[in-house]
DNA sequence: AAACACAAATGAATCGATTCATGTACGATT
DNA sequence: AATCGTACATGAATCGATTCATTTGTGTTT
């Protein structure tokens, strides 16, 4: 059987309150007690009984994270910043995928609340206002990623959507476009609906006759988004779009694959294509490719930062956190000619 | 504060062991007790404590997966299988990033350690085979992810890299190729050596006078790829070789990308292309990459089934699971003409 | 020498679920 | 009527770390 504290006394020859003393408040025991259980737990390679400890203790050392599709690259990277981050703390972080699904959202967070983790972040997908609020009852509080709080019962960190839309169709106004395309779905996303807006105010403000319609996606995937461009392939020439806004990087990855035709690229000069999130492979495309950057390493750093300063005082009231992201200019949008 | 299981019995009218038996073993329970017991549960909003449970019972519902590489999308879908497979069972994974680190990846086998995980999918990188012994004395079980276990002192997933290697370069000289060079690195990577390995054993089963060189990278990124790729075309144009292979994907979309000229794709008229992963950007690129497909989900699936049982049955010998990579041959290798 | 202050160490009580030896009730069997 | 078997239910003991009221020890002050 693996050692416990009381082993550790034992052999120290102290207490069990003066080693959970040692490992707790080193500053309270003498020296010569510190370092004989220090010896003593090295010699029986003794381990901490983090299942003891958070029952008595009440506190945890894990913070969960319900992602909503971790084959993103953009979610890889914001989760690598919340891991990093906590990872300075000491803390573990456990992850749960639910792409885009209801019940596994529901599941994971039952998981979480039987845990008792520390916190919570998630990128929420359905209406789990209620279930966050059950949470915090008991002591858990959750902090919104990627997703603006509207009512400010929650804290988030997020990046703001709008603008983003915006910026990225004021840019395809700017290089000269007229009829515009959004590409993306489902619109039970908050992000898609968001950068859609975004879009269509550019195009109000725009003096110029602009012209945008949506193309709807079933999923922010690549193959959603190669399934699109070949539909717009299908379409006679003249019924083209001159430029495509995808709501992701996915989606547009898969368009650039759509629009060959003969082994030959419409992008850029046919059609201009921009995406949003600026992940890995936007700038490693063969048409490097327009986006809309986002710091996502820092929005996973900050939602944790944030969350452990609430679990560290629960009087703190919740705080929304917007990020602007940065149009990030490449060959995808260059101008014609 | 929360119900405990004590405030669900009282309000149920039975013991705390009838409660507990109602949670843990409901047949040998009356159906009366049964509903009563549900009633109470739901009507005091009560869930179960996992601390106390874990503390008492020694059962854990998490498994720790401590990964290589998070921002790799063929790691990414490992994970997600692990995942979708542990959902099934009611265990959450426990995600850990150690981002081809040697102290990354030891806080994290403490900290799974400290949380007494029920056992651990690991896709190692140093040499950690004595830290893997010591989690086994404490009755952790590990399996290997994406690596064989040489001296089959653990079980392990993976897909033979020295066939896939090998496949890949025969399908290289199959198609008219004969100065091929191998991109990849660091070293310590097993899976690089090994897919090196792959590839001399095909150009000596091979009859024709074809040479092959190593192209060192610091790192199996996209960035790397790119910057070996501009380090090729800084050749003279009679020394470029007419054929890579990439150690996987990330560095085969670098590479594409390092290798335009004035907006000129070398590949594959002048150069051929292969990745290694065949990951869901491979078959998107603009080029459509040729690949190694590794069967990552089903990967992830079958790593954390084999824990499963071995945890259940202590007494299982550990097992070697090997599957066979897939040649996907797209537009990257196209013979020329 | 007595009284006091302070530092350090002690160990029993505690967190909440599980387990298991023991108890109870009731019908079946002799 | 006595005995037995079966089905349920009970509740005290237990897991291991933490906490805190108490004790012990040492030095200082009067």
């Amino acid at each position: 059987m693996a050692a416990s504290i009381r082993d550790v006394a034992q052999r120290a020859g102290v207490s069990v309150g003066t080693v959970s003393n040692v490992l707790n408040r080193p500053a309270e025991v003498s020296a010569e007690s510190v370092s004989r259980v220090h010896r003593a737990i090295e010699e029986l390679g003794y381990v901490r009984n983090d299942a003891a400890r958070k029952l008595r203790a009440g506190v945890s050392t894990t913070v969960g994270f319900v992602v909503l599709d971790g084959q993103n690259p953009f979610f890889g990277d914001v989760v690598r910043g919340a891991e990093d981050e906590a990872s300075r703390h000491g803390i573990a972080v456990l992850y749960g995928n639910t792409d885009e699904d209801v019940a596994r959202e529901r599941m994971y967070l039952d998981l979480f609340e039987e845990q008792q983790v520390r916190g919570v972040l998630i990128s929420p997908y359905g209406d789990i206002q209620p279930r966050l609020e059950r949470l915090r009852a008991r002591g858990i509080r959750a902090v919104l990623v990627d997703r603006f709080s509207g009512d400010g019962r929650f804290s988030s960190v997020s990046v703001d959507s709008v603008v983003g839309g915006r910026m990225a169709v004021e840019h395809l106004i700017e290089t000269g476009r007229r009829r515009i395309a959004f590409v993306g779905g489902p619109f039970e996303i908050r992000q898609v609906t968001d950068r859609l807006a975004g879009a269509r105010v550019a195009v109000e403000n725009s003096g110029s006759p602009v012209e945008i319609e949506v193309i709807a996606t079933s999923a922010l995937t690549v193959a959603e988004g190669a399934a699109a461009g070949a539909r717009i392939l299908d379409r006679p020439r003249r019924d083209w779009p001159d430029a495509l806004f995808a709501a992701n990087d996915l989606l547009a990855l898969g368009l650039l694959q759509g629009l060959v035709i003969d082994g030959r690229m419409l992008v850029p000069h046919e059609i201009a294509l921009i995406g949003f999130d600026d992940n890995v492979f936007a700038a490693a495309a063969a048409v490097p490719l327009s986006s809309m950057r986002q710091p996502s390493r820092m929005i996973g750093r900050t939602a944790l930062r944030v969350l452990l300063e609430e679990t560290a005082d629960p009087d703190l009231i919740p705080r929304q956190t917007v990020f602007q992201p940065e149009l990030m200019v490449r060959a995808s949008t260059s101008p014609r000619h």
